[in-house]
DNA sequence: TACTTGACATATA
DNA sequence: ATATATGCCAAGT
């Protein structure tokens, strides 16, 4: 029984999460990982991401973003550090002059009780 | 099998 | 606001 081929089901509950974020919209690690039902463990979201981010280019694992608000430049990506920002103002989403995202208005709703406006 | 690293988050100083 | 410390889990070496 060969499993180690495919994805942990872990995994697969965080690009389903991913996959699911809106266009112009920015979801955190936390807020990933809760979905995803990994909360309080935000690194393995982001672990998941950098995995998928590979062999799967229809996850937009640019619209997730760190709890700070910045966007997660990695280092080993494409080399384009600044595409990252690119697709994000693609999207419609707008950078603030020290490079953060406005998650006030840009943060995924995925808490139905928080007050919207 | 054990240790280290990692696209983070939260708390404290 | 920055730096340090801790927590959590998986993959890499």
């Amino acid at each position: 029984m060969a499993q180690s081929k495919l994805p942990s089901n872990t995994y697969s509950k965080i690009y389903d999460v991913v996959r699911q974020i809106p266009p112009g919209k920015v979801a955190t690690y936390g807020q990933v990982a809760e979905l995803a039902g990994l909360f309080g463990k935000p690194r393995v979201v982001g672990y998941a991401l950098f995995r998928v981010a590979e062999p799967d280019d229809s996850i937009p694992w640019q619209r997730v973003v760190n709890s700070k608000g910045e966007v997660s430049y990695s280092q080993v990506r494409n080399g384009s550090d600044y595409l990252q920002r690119h697709l994000l103002e693609e999207e419609g989403i707008e950078f603030k002059k020290n490079g953060k995202i406005d998650l006030n208005i840009y943060r995924w709703n995925t808490d139905p009780t928080n007050i919207n406006f």
